[in-house]
DNA sequence: AATGAATGAGTGTTCATTCAT
DNA sequence: GATGAATGAACACTCATTCAT
């Protein structure tokens, strides 16, 4: 087969792969994880239910590509932000900000596959993985924050985790709590640990 | 109708439910939320799935009724560690420990609702009461630490919400990665929260 | 549970299975092989989809029963005859005719496990027993028929196998030129016989 | 039009023709009937599926097509033994033995047109020449075995049918009982024809 | 003529709920 | 009150067929 051809029925697939992403994330947002059917994805889309299946092997499949690029949609937005070149109290404030804003919008960003049952279809491998990532994001701006003299020294890699445990924590419980806003427990965050942090400002 | 047949219908009706709570519990732990049938519960409980219908109007309220009572379970355990009179110290360190291990056995404990679409179904007053529960217990330890002089003076308020945040997130992270324990995710906390409460030991 | 319950559940659950298995073979003799769709089966037997599945597995143990019935049905119809007491040549005659007439009404009787793909489902010993059943009777037959000098000495398991063997044949060649009767046919394998068993008569 | 790319057409959908028949008896034998899909075929064909509806109409038309050389090459087989000049009882040997071999390759080959739903398909006429043709092959080695002395006088016109409803009913058992091999039984009919003819070899 | 992605009617199966006993 | 067989809407998935390229 010739190149050129090939390429072009690659693009070709992941233009309907993302469509068929993005379909499933409004089906998502409107009807919930129980709408989640593949008729009501392939309405969305605008395709037949027998073309989700050229492209996915069953429904388990293609809801783990949709959680997968979800989570990393989630990472690269807070990894953006950990690139900035900005002063790190600033950068941890936005990172906390920006990731609740994502987490509004797509607010089953981090438990999607619990709840499908997807959570044994992703290596375990991929999983710590996704853990480190988000971790180091924060460790950077801790230790960044360190150099610039912001934040106190102290054990980075100990205080991101628990930072991060903290946001997961906030995402879990407001989803609980039905409540509109995190505002306030986001400030309540940053709070204690500019405390922590020694951040006088 | 007289007094004692009432209260003897009632002693059944909670001994049934009793039973129907267990039931569910024990079916969720072996078979896991995709196993939560009706039949399964009714199998499991010795009882008929007619007779199901007797206590619950349907599956939502049951699952409700499990969900309800399962939390307020973990709520009790926390709050007995809370009420225990031992130093604060040790008290924070005892109450991150077994409430993992009540997790470790009843891992859906805080999210079982939202997996079950039940969200919607607990009046927010009640959800607030749940968090304000869970957050009230570490205040008080917090608070009790620095009357003791073990942790310096600072908001409690604040910090036993981030704190309570943190361990929900240790959960859902642990449950994410599907790893086996949580010890070294909530050493990490401790030693941070300890820092941060100036505890020296 | 008393053993009065336990024998009217299981009268209640034979009536079941005989009103399945009627409707089964009313609706392959209906719309053949193709119309027997779980629907079909449940409208004709008069119950709800689902009920097909309390007694049944799955379609394929359902159609395995019916198959298996229909079979023995045959095979007692002609066990029947050969069991009966009259000449051997009258019987022989009897049990061709017979078999015939009842094929005619099941003309699927042995080729069904056939179609439906369900040969393996049955243990080879189970299916070698149906054809010696088979093979005995007409063996019997060939072996009374000697005793009573109607037909010469020879080796009966042979023949009665090879017997066997064109009733089968007569059966598919019907089957195949969907000729409405087989009298000719048999009547052929009747007139062969006779010689080859020097029956006279 | 002009003759010559009229012909050169004609080859090619032969040839066309022929890789989808060589394609569909490959499936068969290596699926199945279960896994006889047009997606199948064309794999194996090494064409487009698309491009199966260029030569056949739908899925029935192909099928039958199939069929109908399948058992055309069963028949030009037997014819091919009955024509060859060698004394008749070794003939009749040959003709069991090959058709035998044939059907163990191609162990569909006289009950696919069933088994597709096809039997309607076919002409009538053309299906009592199938059989007719198959009868002729028989007779014609009986009639060379009495001219040959090696057979008695008879009917054969009626023994031929006989022992051609015979070989259908081992290949039916034979698939029934999912043996792998026929020897025994078809040897049995070997020697009762042989005693029926008066072969005394 | 060849392609193969798109189509969508059709099928087996599940399971919460009902109700006659 | 207890039972559990009956119910049937709902869903994932298949595959022959079409048609734009």
């Amino acid at each position: 087969m010739n190149s050129f051809a090939k390429k072009q029925r690659q693009v070709k697939e992941e233009a309907a792969k993302d469509a068929i992403y993005e379909a499933s994330v409004e089906v998502l947002l409107e009807h919930g994880i129980d709408g989640l059917k593949m008729q009501e994805i392939a309405n969305k889309a605008g395709i037949a239910i027998g073309t989700l299946y050229n492209y996915f092997d069953n429904r388990e499949s293609l809801l783990y590509y949709v959680d997968c690029r979800l989570r990393n949609s989630g990472l690269n937005h807070i990894e953006e932000i950990a690139e900035k070149s900005a002063p790190a109290d600033e950068k941890l404030n936005d990172l906390v900000v920006e990731f609740f804003t994502f987490c509004d919008k797509h607010h089953i960003v981090f438990s999607l596959a619990d709840k499908l049952g997807l959570r044994d279809r992703m290596p375990k491998d991929e999983k710590t993985d996704v853990f480190e990532r988000a971790a180091a994001c924060i460790r950077k701006i801790f230790d960044e924050g360190i150099s610039q003299k912001l934040f106190r020294e102290h054990d980075t890699n100990k205080s991101a985790k628990v930072f991060f445990f903290a946001i997961i924590g906030i995402l879990e419980t407001k989803r609980f709590l039905n409540s509109e806003s995190s505002v306030g427990f986001s400030q309540d965050l940053l709070d204690v640990m500019n405390t922590y942090l020694g951040n006088e400002k």
